[in-house]
DNA sequence: ACCGTGACGGCGG
DNA sequence: GCCGCCGCCACGG
């Protein structure tokens, strides 16, 4: 069990709680920050493994906005999702541009 | 160390 | 906008 806290895994579950709530990661924004861009598919082994309980898992999403999966029960990652304010449509984040947890806010620039 | 697996990501049709 | 294909990385046996 990779339980080494420099460890990948290790460092995942430690972006994973840093998630707020009424936010939400992806899997490459996790895996960026855990270190590896582009180990977003093994962040999804780790929250598969679920090596840690009580964590957040059900903020971090797939790409563009997708809810991804959660156990075969993606209604139950929506139904959490929505219990913090995330609009949820379908298997899809409506406002998934405004609950982005490593997304900044765009500039008020009139220009653009 | 090698092979297979998976809660992914991006592009093309 | 949805479906399918390939590539990517880390985990487990």
């Amino acid at each position: 069990m990779t339980r080494s806290p420099d460890g990948f895994t290790g460092r995942v579950l430690r972006v994973v709680e840093r998630i707020p709530p009424g936010r939400v990661a992806t899997y490459g924004d996790v895996a960026a920050l855990a270190g590896n861009a582009r180990a977003a598919r093994a962040v999804g082994a780790i929250m598969r493994t679920a090596p840690r309980q009580g964590l957040p898992y059900h903020r971090v999403v797939a790409s563009g906005g997708l809810l991804g999966g959660y156990g075969g029960r993606s209604t139950m990652k929506a139904d959490l999702l929505r219990a913090e304010g995330v609009q949820v449509r379908g298997t899809r984040i409506v406002n998934f541009r405004a609950c982005r947890w490593n997304a900044r806010p765009a500039r008020p620039t009139s220009a653009g």
